[in-house]
DNA sequence: CCTCGAAGCTAATATCAATAGCTGACCGGA
DNA sequence: TCCGGTCAGCTATTGATATTAGCTTCGAGG
């Protein structure tokens, strides 16, 4: 009905809520609509259909991450950043299942916005490996295992993948000092 | 038309070669039903719908999976074990991207068939922990751990989640090293 | 107070999943 | 041989959903 005083920014943040508390797979435009109170199809005032929505969620996703992990990482280095980054990740993850999961979704080849964004996040890893003296290209490999690694667990926890009631919390603690141990005895290949 | 002569294991097959085409987002019945020459209605008479579809494909690719992990690792152990196993882990997920992705569906509490082949393959890994020496409650955490970086790696790798050019087979075997380092200098808590 | 852009609407179309109900091909037994 | 039943496959239909087209109206600036 009356104008509803919508903003590209506002459905956005409710498509995130709306993902992490239906899941991502849930996501649509009819559902977003009655959040926010207005019909389907004016939503295209706001977001570039679907696909757009997603981007957008993505570009988000990884900033709210990228936030999330250079607060936590400020003043820190050595083991102490690593603790501190991989449990802002996890955090993020479980905090924002629906969003974390966008987070994942590369930027397209000459989105600079996306691209700027994933910049920031894989910069706070960078430095975590600064932390650790690598630099060029043993610094991107160990990028690569941290955020795999790091990916993988929250990812199969999220999923349910771990079936046994063992503590994830401990598990985590040897991701860290898994993590801790390889970067501190890196052997450039 | 005449008799089609479709069985549940064809339909499942087609729709598993159909996922690593197009990517999972995109598997509709319509395209399968076209796919192995039928109406798309005709399927239910092989499978439960898009939810019993998917589930079928869950299974299948857990048994693939397993199957491909068991081959690779029998009559090794320790690192031996750990690399072929890692090894085919991510061949199998480069093969057969739509299939991975199915992989990761939790089964169902209950669904024994599911479940007994999510054993199978967890199996392998339990045992490549066990020829690094770990049992009970640490062989749980490090099966985790070789999870999580495996699972992380292949997806981020899938999902193009590595801009830089830097060769991601570099990455893998650093990635292993420092499993088999984990696995070697294994610390209980 | 007029104008115009933007925000919202309704109506219509296309794609897809799913259900209902029909048809005819094959198989086994009398 | 023929008869009947099962079951794979069909068409028709309904209900979600995304998307487009085109209309309406609010409200801010001159």
């Amino acid at each position: 009905m009356g104008r509803q005083g919508l903003t590209k920014e506002r459905v956005v943040t409710e498509a995130g809520r709306l993902i992490d508390e239906v899941g991502l797979a849930r996501l649509t435009l009819t559902a977003l609509a009655d959040r926010v109170d207005v019909a389907a199809p004016s939503l295209y005032k706001h977001v570039d259909g679907l696909p757009g929505l997603r981007r957008d969620l993505a570009v988000l996703s990884v900033r709210e991450l990228a936030d999330g992990l250079a607060r936590n990482a400020v003043g820190v280095a050595g083991r102490d950043a690593l603790e501190r980054v991989a449990t802002a990740y996890r955090q993020f993850a479980r905090a924002r299942p629906g969003l974390y999961v966008a987070s994942l979704w590369a930027p397209a080849p000459g989105d600079d916005e996306h691209e700027a964004a994933s910049s920031r996040a894989l910069e706070v890893v960078h430095a975590v490996a600064a932390g650790y003296g690598l630099a060029g290209d043993d610094a991107i490999h160990a990028i690569r295992l941290i955020r795999s690694v790091l990916h993988g667990f929250v990812s199969l926890e999220a999923a349910n993948g771990f079936a046994m009631e063992q503590s994830t919390a401990v598990t985590f603690e040897h991701l860290v000092d898994s993590l801790d141990a390889a970067l501190t005895n890196w052997e450039p290949r």
